[in-house]
RNA sequence: GGCGCUAUCGUCUAACGGUUAGGACGGAGCCCUCUCAAGGCUUAAAUACGGGUUCGAUUCCCGUUAGCGCUACCA
């Protein structure tokens, strides 16, 4: 049965790189019928917080993909232990009495690697009990092979054959001081005991790996498959940090700002992987059928954001395909919430006449509220008179057609197709084009130049809303502020 | 510093020894058109550098350079 994990710590938001290592674990677990395994690893008590924790599973429960099998780490310490224990027996582990540093210590210097002190690796083992005996407090550390030395290897399913010799490799810590397991550890425990068949994760990991085969190896323990993913980076090249890089890292500024979550895994699908048949636009049983580890890059990819453009223009993309995509009366049932989050208390029924308007011009669900403001709104954004010349044309012509305008529509049946005939007819009885006609009216309906096709946008508005703004532009007119 | 990983248009990527180096986003231009979108068409834009191997290298090998990662009693 394969076997794949998701495994967070809760020491941050949701991590749109953690995102996708959650997707391409998924996929290869749908992929194969295997399970998908949650596992919250929050073995570091002093950063673990409960809000970094609910922002975890928003993030995961947006994203829409469930999970099969959930767990967490500080649940299962005593298995932890239990393993650490195991391999203190064997005589691969030993207690380490240095006491812990915090900061950074001297070992990491830039004289090379740190490989172990000779002091507590060679301590015999009964002073060891008797220090231990005596409640002082130590670190288990791993004892790694040193004589001879031995080249570590592992097959990864993304980057091939890896090999590292155990000289560059310390004596990691399996246990902290205060008895609590580190990660290295509590990963492998799990691992092992939840059965994992393939560990799925950041490329950040593949050095760690080689610890990790030690300690399945100094367990008894069958090795995993591995494969590790290209990370995420900024377009400066550096890793996505909130701290750097700001709110676009987190998977939740995604929602809040209207992506859809298919498009969304359509687009952290695309980063680092390939179906390599030209196809982008991906629905979630495509992408599973496709996905394999073949597709995955190795190299890191970049998520190319800017300040004037806080989301990578191919995820904007595939949203706004996606919102395309959807049938009017879906996306209507989106947009109403996003209307009245904003404050705007309108109707299901009004949002439904409105979505068709809109759909094709907003990438965002959100940006609903900039392109269809004027349906919301009872009193229109301010806007400069000027806005209301036509092409080649001046005030007083804007005065003309708008007074032209106001007797036409209040004659006039708000329908689409009446509304055109009439308004061309009126251009025709000015001796203007139909354009000059048109520029004023909508600029004083929607308050700005751009906006959805004029007829239609008359026939939501209705015919009270339309005389009254036109008859406001008129007054702007004869009172310029 | 040590160890590891990586290197194709601005970005995401295809081409797994032989292609006019392909696609997409974004950009530019044109068409359509009541504005804006959407749509259609066109276009600019890449194999980091230097050596090999080979009849032939984007592709294989070595080196250089650059970037990234790990080097915690963080994960």
């Amino acid at each position: 049965m394969l076997r794949v994990r998701f495994a967070p710590s809760p020491t941050g938001f949701l991590h749109i790189g953690s995102a996708r290592t959650f997707i391409f674990n998924w996929l290869y677990a749908r992929r194969h019928g295997g399970a998908m395994i949650l596992r919250i690893d929050d073995t570091d008590v002093e950063r673990n917080t409960a809000q970094s924790l609910e922002s975890i599973f928003e993030g995961l429960r947006w994203l829409d993909l469930g999970w099969d099998e959930q767990y967490r780490q500080s649940e299962r310490l005593a298995f932890h232990r239990a393993m650490a224990d195991a391999i203190f027996r064997k005589g691969l582990a030993y207690r380490d009495f240095t006491p812990a540093a915090g900061g950074d210590s001297e070992k990491s210097g830039a004289q090379g690697t740190w490989l172990f002190n000779p002091d507590m690796r060679e301590l015999p083992r009964e002073e060891s009990d008797r220090r231990a005996a005596a409640g002082e407090p130590f670190a288990l550390r791993f004892r790694v092979p040193r004589d001879p030395e031995r080249e570590i290897r592992f097959t990864d399913l993304v980057y091939g054959p890896q090999a590292k010799s155990t000289a560059d490799i310390e004596d990691f810590a399996l246990l902290r001081s205060d008895g609590m397991p580190t990660y290295h550890l509590a990963s492998c425990a799990d691992d092992v005991d939840l059965r994992i068949s393939h560990i799925v994760r950041g490329q950040d990991h593949i050095t760690n790996t080689f610890k990790h085969v030690l300690i399945f190896e100094a367990a008894g323990a069958d090795l995993p498959e591995f494969a590790h993913l290209p990370l995420l980076v900024a377009p400066d090249n550096t890793k996505l940090s909130k701290r750097r890089h700001g709110p676009v890292v987190s998977v939740t500024t995604y929602r809040d700002s209207g992506f859809l979550p298919h498009a969304f895994v359509n687009f952290l699908c695309l980063v680092g992987w390939s179906p390599k048949n030209d196809r982008e636009q991906l629905s979630r049983q495509e992408l599973i059928e496709l996905f394999s580890f073949d597709g995955v890059h190795r190299s890191n990819a970049v998520v190319n954001f800017s300040e004037a453009d806080p989301f990578d223009p191919k995820a904007v993309w595939l949203n706004a395909e996606a919102i395309r995509a959807l049938d009017p009366a879906e996306l209507s049932v989106l947009l109403l919430p996003v209307v009245r989050g904003a404050g705007f208390p309108i109707e299901p029924d009004y949002m439904a006449r409105i979505t068709p308007l809109v759909r094709e011009r907003i990438r965002l669900l959100n940006d609903v509220l900039t392109v269809g403001d004027f349906f919301f709104r009872d009193e229109l954004a301010l806007y400069d008179v000027a806005e209301l010349v036509p092409k080649k044309g001046d005030l007083a012509l804007a005065g003309r057609v708008l007074e032209k305008a106001g007797e036409t529509l209040a004659a006039t049946e708000f329908s689409h197709d009446a509304l055109e005939a009439s308004l061309r007819g009126a251009s025709q009885s000015l001796g203007i084009k139909a354009g000059q006609m048109f520029e004023p009216i909508r600029v004083a309906v929607c308050g700005r130049k751009t906006a959805p096709p004029l007829f239609s946008t008359l026939e939501v508005l209705g015919q009270s809303t339309s005389l009254r703004r036109i008859r406001q532009a008129i007054d702007k007119l004869h009172s310029p502020v």
